[in-house]
DNA sequence: ACTCTTTCTCGATGCGTATCGACGAAGCGT
DNA sequence: ACGCTTCGTCGATACGCATCGAGAAAGAGT
């Protein structure tokens, strides 16, 4: 492997120099650059990461702390992995990879190794043992989900009460007066991530303002739970019959149950779902879908970061972002009457 | 951050004494090994990964190479990046996300930059343009997955062929004399991972033997396809109709058609799919699969790279590892008449 | 011709660890 | 008492880079 005094000596400079082109950090002239530029190319000169981080103190790698939990949604996860990797390489930056077998023992262990300059905790819930430790650590923490106290940390996460408002403002303007919710899988629940509480306030809040019945229903992801909780929201139901499932998976077998009964999205039932774009398109009749952004939380997420770690930022900051979600029309939503006058 | 330094003094012994006892490369006395390590309790001291990388030339970290293709089942593909973690940090090892952004150059820089000590590459197709890079990298890489042409690489994947023989044996057991065989979902098909050619291949050459009739039909995630592949089966097929799904989403899909045309496993048809255990069980029948035992795969090709990592081979390796696959016998395959005498 | 900038480059140093050679202290046999 | 080995420890050095202080060169102003 080439070092930057190869290349120092290839182009006939001092290490040094090599140095300063590569950081820009002193002015360099036209010539220089271009003879330490053709040296570093044509030895294929990468700069040593253990080198660099010991010298720089930065190593230009964010730790990504996932807990594996086997009855979350793996595919919706790996699209957050997937685009805080792609955002962070665009920062030049590289994420490794925290499990949470150690615990939070991991956190101190990669911190104190120095092997990563900040973290960001994933599936973030209402009371985490890792929020302590995030607290304490001295680089920068950046947490995916809102736990229930966040103060002295940064969050970020999709907007979930404003995703239940728009959700029943939607439904509503379809002019449905009685809305079943299902709720998230009892596991999601039960994990206090307090997400489902703020889609539920917003639900409730938009409900109250508009004069709408909420039905809160379990959900789950087996086919009998979520049959009972279908068959109750028909039974308490007047009128058309209106769903809102948050979740991919509970939406997924929603869907069949709704079918089973004869229920077609559109035309008979609405249907407000939680699922991909892709996924939603594939559907026997597209479905209408709130999407909550994975993809820009997870951006924001790694932006976020990398400008505490530019700023260098000591002390303990602490700010709360919300990503506001986008609601995609399908056809899975029973068209009003478009006329006022029938 | 204390150092070894800050280790030593407060130990009243030299730096170097600090790192032997830590690597335990000279003997130290009980003593002294004593007095050393309540130092580094104390100072919940940690040793800077930059600065042993440098020193020693090993960072302890794998490159998990992945590429995120959307079609791709990715719950699935977490749980091989879930277990590789956890087996690489058995090992002491982390794990660095490389996403193939970059494509096979993010594999030279982070190799080029020393922050992994060997690769993993994951989802390798039948010809994949990172083959060659990794045939001329000089740091152990294990590809999950066969290619094409595997020599000079260190290969690891589930026996496609004898999960294909295992399920064709399987049915004929049972008495059926034809089997659908559905195939993957076009997109991997198309991305020419041969695992489907062996998986064929394996069905084919046990349908041989026993004297069975098998009818490949096409794979999807829509349920059209899937529909039309059904009847094309069905229609084929004199007596008890057999399916095998190899793959998760197909398999699904499947069930639902069947059902749909009044056919239930372990009845009046027989399925053999490939879903997890967790998953198989919660069918409304259970689910007999093949179970190709990722987080074995997983586990494995983290023990490679650990060993080649040891033994600090330079020579490009080569070898071959298949992990054969289990069955596991639920109810979704039709019981034989128990007696041979009718 | 002189000093005073400005621009560019160099040499030296330190980051925290692993490792090598060396050295004193024992323990052994003769 | 002598050398000889083994054990346990220390000091020095190198790893590859970033960074600081200094200095050479070149231009600007008097």
């Amino acid at each position: 492997m080439p070092t930057s005094k190869d290349v120092a000596l290839a182009a006939g400079v001092a290490q040094s120099t090599v140095s300063y082109v590569l950081s820009g950090k002193r002015p360099i002239s036209d010539e220089t650059r271009k003879k330490v530029e053709a040296a570093i190319e044509q030895l294929t000169y990468h700069p040593n990461a253990g080198a660099r981080a010991l010298a720089s103190r930065r190593t230009r790698v964010i730790g990504l702390v996932i807990p594996f939990i086997p009855e979350l949604h793996m595919a919706s996860l790996m699209e957050f992995v997937s685009c805080i990797a792609s955002t962070a390489r665009q920062h030049d930056h590289d994420i490794l990879l925290v499990t949470e077998d150690e615990g939070a023992d991991g956190l101190r262990r990669v911190v104190g190794q120095q092997i990563c300059d900040g973290l960001i905790l994933m599936q973030v819930a209402g009371e985490d043992e890792r929020l302590p430790v995030a607290r304490a650590l001295k680089v920068p923490v950046v947490l995916i989900g809102i736990p229930r106290d966040p103060s002295g940390l940064v969050c970020i996460d999709a907007d979930f009460e404003l995703a239940g408002q728009m959700a029943v403002h939607d439904l509503a303007a379809a002019g449905h007066s009685t809305i079943g919710v299902i709720a998230w899988q009892p596991e999601v629940v039960e994990r206090q991530v307090n997400y489902v509480d703020r889609f539920v306030r917003g639900t409730n809040q938009a409900a109250k303002e508009l004069g709408v019945k909420l039905i809160h229903v379990v959900g789950g992801t087996d086919v009998g739970t979520i049959s009972r909780s279908v068959d109750e929201v028909l039974g308490r139901t007047t009128g058309q019959p209106a769903f809102i499932a948050p979740e991919g998976i509970v939406q997924e077998i929603l869907l069949r149950a709704l079918s089973a009964r004869g229920l077609t999205p559109g035309t008979n039932v609405s249907v407000i779902g939680s699922a991909s774009p892709a996924l939603a398109e594939l559907q026997p009749v597209p479905l209408s879908t709130i999407d909550l952004r994975p993809r820009e939380v997870s951006r924001r997420a790694v932006q976020i970061i990398c400008s505490l770690l530019e700023s260098g930022s000591e002390g303990p900051h602490e700010s709360l972002e919300l990503v506001p979600p986008t609601i995609t029309h399908r056809s899975s939503v029973i068209r009003p009457a478009k006329a006022k006058a029938s």
